[in-house]
DNA sequence: GCCAACGTTGGC
DNA sequence: GCCAACGTTGGC
């Protein structure tokens, strides 16, 4: 990145798993727990701090965008891919070598409704929007400005 | 719980 | 390098 343009994220969360209301309550997380290689890379070579992340409730009812975040901390090892027997140990990572990258994020405001899935596809503004797009299931994704702007628009 | 879409693994 | 088998995601 040469640019230092404001860039916008999607992130996924199962709200069972852990809900904008955790991030509300803890302030700042580590995003723990990505193990596709697309995700890690965006978190590791084009996340900046004080990016803006759509904070996405995914599996539950309904899914939709529960609030705002942002990106807090330069990347680093995701520690849960060193605890051996974990659901997210990785046996080919190394303290020197990791494999798994991950950013923090800071809680910044949980949005007044949830706006659903079936309220972003009834957006034609948003029609391009890559989580609306079939068979998309990136759990980070980069959100294009015109679409974040015009999302921060409607939430006032 | 179902299942379509997608990513990863591993035999060849 | 191909691709079938398998595992996961995530909406419904």
């Amino acid at each position: 990145m040469t640019s230092s343009a404001v860039q916008y994220w999607l992130m996924k969360s199962e709200p069972d798993t852990y809900s904008i209301d955790d991030l509300a309550r803890d302030r700042v997380t580590a995003w723990t727990g990505v193990r596709n290689y697309q995700a890690r890379n965006f978190m590791r070579d084009q996340m900046r701090v004080g990016d803006w992340v759509f904070f996405y409730h995914s599996n539950s009812t309904p899914p939709g965008i529960a609030g705002l975040a942002r990106v807090s901390s330069a990347p680093y090892a995701d520690p849960t891919q060193f605890e051996k027997g974990g659901d997210y140990a990785e046996p080919r990572a190394t303290r020197e070598k990791p494999i798994w990258v991950l950013v923090d994020i800071a809680f910044e405001r949980k949005f007044e409704k949830l706006i659903s899935l079936d309220t972003l596809r009834a957006d034609a503004a948003l029609k391009e929007m890559l989580v609306l797009k079939k068979g998309q299931r990136l759990s980070v994704q980069p959100v294009e400005g015109v679409h974040a702007r015009h999302l921060l628009a409607r939430v006032g």
